[in-house]
DNA sequence: ATGGCTGATTATATCAGA
């Protein structure tokens, strides 16, 4: 079984860019983030012309925006209102393989804004709660005791070599020491396997991410790892591989993210 | 190195992303 994140940026926008990568990589289940459109507006009859018929959808006009798409049936869609504000951040559903079912988590944690201080940018204390709430909703036992999987842009770049320079970043969202020891403690408590660090070590660079900003963005590599697949402790001897795909970043008109999946063999 | 870019909006400047 084989399911692909990726933040996508804007779903109707990109679609030839998902179809290329469906058609080339044939994931499964493929989770989506920053879909920007409200649900009457997406693209589901193109995603069921490749294939992928089952889709579970929480969009939202014009921001953020979560999906699911799969060639499997998925069961039991349940999307949470993280701080009980009514935006689209999360989506969740069953995926049968094999008569054994997996629970997929699919996130975009909110950015967070610019400064990294919760009592003067009210978009760093909603990433903050929004935290706080994963960390005390993925802790019940349901989640560490059956198979489930976390994956999504959680826009936080928790190791050193998940950035392109630790010391200049510390004060940087995304990867400020507040963020990062929530979410490693969140994996911890867990007892989360971070897929993507269990097939590279911790001292390789690992990015996912590449602003829009940067002119030369592959010269420069100046990336992040924000978007994550974690497995619970059932899932651990399934896993099989991990590909990140960097050369989507050069596609034309590309998401400033690239997919990343993961494979199981159960 | 924190924006030099990108996308959506009943747009033509503003907000959001990270």
């Amino acid at each position: 079984m084989k399911i692909t994140t990726w933040n996508i940026n804007s779903v109707r926008l990109r679609f030839p860019q998902v179809a290329a990568f469906l058609q080339t990589h044939q994931p499964d289940v493929l989770c989506l983030q920053e879909t920007k459109c409200r649900d009457s507006e997406f693209p589901g009859s193109d995603f069921r012309k490749l294939g992928y018929e089952h889709l579970a959808i929480n969009g939202q006009k014009g921001y953020h925006g979560v999906a699911i798409a799969s060639r499997l049936p998925l069961h039991e869609v349940e999307r949470r209102n993280f701080c009980n504000i009514g935006d689209a951040r999360h989506i969740s559903a069953t995926v049968s393989v094999g008569g054994k079912p997996i629970r997929v988590n699919n996130f975009y944690v909110p950015a967070g804004g610019d400064e990294p201080d919760p009592q003067t940018n009210p978009k760093f204390a909603h990433k903050l709660a929004f935290l706080d709430e994963l960390d005390e909703w993925i802790s019940q036992d349901s989640f560490s005791k059956n198979r489930s999987l976390i994956v999504g842009d959680l826009n936080i770049a928790p190791l050193e070599h998940d950035v392109w320079n630790h010391r200049a970043l510390l004060k940087v969202v995304s990867h400020t020491p507040i963020e990062t020891d929530k979410l490693k403690a969140i994996i911890a408590r867990g007892k989360w396997i971070d897929a993507l660090r269990r097939f590279t070590p911790a001292e390789q660079k690992l990015y996912t991410w590449w602003s829009y900003r940067s002119p030369d963005w592959s010269a420069a590599d100046k990336g992040r790892r924000l978007d994550h697949i974690w497995a619970s402790p059932p899932l651990e001897p399934c896993l099989h591989t991990i590909e990140i795909l960097r050369e989507a970043r050069g596609w034309e008109r590309p998401s400033d993210h690239v997919p990343v999946s993961l494979v199981l063999k159960l």
